[in-house]
DNA sequence: TATTATATGATAGCAATACTATTATATTTG
DNA sequence: CAAATATAATAGTATTGCTATCATATAATA
């Protein structure tokens, strides 16, 4: 069965969807081509209808699974930090050197995404593109704070305090290192937007990456937290 | 007359609006009420209609100023952007440290913002808010690159340029000046904003602000470059 | 096998959005 | 006083963002 071949399933909290899409082939295709679509016309563009006649489905069958396109984004960019939660969990796992698992978290986060066969239907190489690009608008909203109660961004939160543990082990007398993890985040998503579209406005390219800006900006920083 | 009261005049790029409107009475007020409007409901939720009935004017009036809203979110921000490097050059232009410019620099990019009676018509408190709230869909878009081209963001990038030298400046070996300029406009906005709705996920509050934050991140950072 | 859930598709419809176009009216300027 | 200009009022159109209903196909169950 096709449980046998999907090991893994990224946990998204199921109050952003109506019908958990992971549990039919429509909903897949759902997913699939969403952010095909996003990727392509970009979130502002993107409507259900348009979504619908792309998968040779119903604007009303879409309805089914997600209220809204703004939950959508919310399932997508979910999903996203849900699948580098667990590389960053499984890489650095068995680090016990803080600075080597800082190192290393960081890494994961700033890499460069490559295509993940585990879930067939969805392309990570794109969908990284649609979290640049897009995955702000999930939380630039008017209803950020009952979105937030209703634990819509609980996976990314939970991303953001696993680095700033890590930060913590590295630098214990650090003083901000909730805001470092945070920036470490969105700097390399914000990064990655100027390489592409604003390259004046910033020094990484594909020899220096958003990743490695981020690495040298987080040990200075941490470094100079050790002999204040 | 109206000319001898207003003595300085951002001054934004006349592609983003179809009629100047600072040139009437009624392009004041469209600026003036769509600030309190987008702080009240939200710029998803805003339109030129509501805007219209708010000022007793008409929804065709206002397109004779602006082609659409997304346009009037890019002179909002691009004249929030002017009036805080007016702020940014008057005040570091006689400062000849390097040090004591950017720290002066990053106090202003941080600062709380109060009511400058030089703008009667614009609330700087709430376009403040509007700018961490909703400027980054300003550029978050599918036409970002025709409209970089356009100078829609000239403003911006020339403030982010100005700290990139203020950077240069301190430590001329730093190897990623302009992103780590980048970081600091950008930085600022996402602490404020994760302090009003994500406190978990920042250690800036009303005590510790962005600036402090960002300040310690910066200098930091510079130091440990040039002891490397 | 018949019955009945359940999932999806097709169609219709509605209020709001995002405009464009036309015409009327008021005000300013030459 | 005539002409230009600014604004207002109204109407109209395509699209969006839904909701509701009904038909049909497939699957689960009695």
């Amino acid at each position: 069965m096709e449980r046998l071949l999907q090991t893994v399933k990224i946990a998204i909290n199921d109050k952003i969807y109506v019908k958990d899409p992971e549990s039919s082939d429509l909903g897949k295709r759902i997913i699939e081509h969403s952010i095909l679509l996003i990727d392509e016309i970009g979130f502002e563009s993107f409507t259900f209808k348009k979504l619908g006649s792309r998968i040779d489905s119903n604007e009303s069958s879409i309805y089914r699974y997600f209220e809204n396109k703004h939950k959508l984004l919310v399932y997508l960019t979910s999903w996203y930090w849900g699948w580098l939660e667990y590389q960053l969990v499984f890489s650095t796992n068995s680090i016990s050197d803080p600075k080597t698992r800082l190192t290393k978290a960081i890494d994961i986060v700033g890499k460069t995404i490559v295509e993940d066969t585990a879930f067939s239907h969805i392309n990570e190489v794109l969908l990284n593109k649609i979290v640049v690009n897009e995955s702000s608008k999930s939380f630039l909203t008017k209803e950020v704070d009952e979105e937030n109660k209703e634990g819509y961004f609980t996976i990314y939160k939970r991303m953001v305090n696993r680095l700033e543990d890590m930060i913590k082990s590295v630098s214990p007398s650090y003083e901000y290192p909730s805001s470092l993890a945070s920036t470490v985040l969105e700097g390399t998503l914000h990064q990655h937007f100027l390489k592409d579209h604003f390259p004046t406005l910033t020094n990484c390219n594909t020899k220096k990456t958003p990743g490695n800006f981020i690495s040298d900006l987080v040990f200075k920083t941490l470094n100079q937290s050790n002999h204040g």
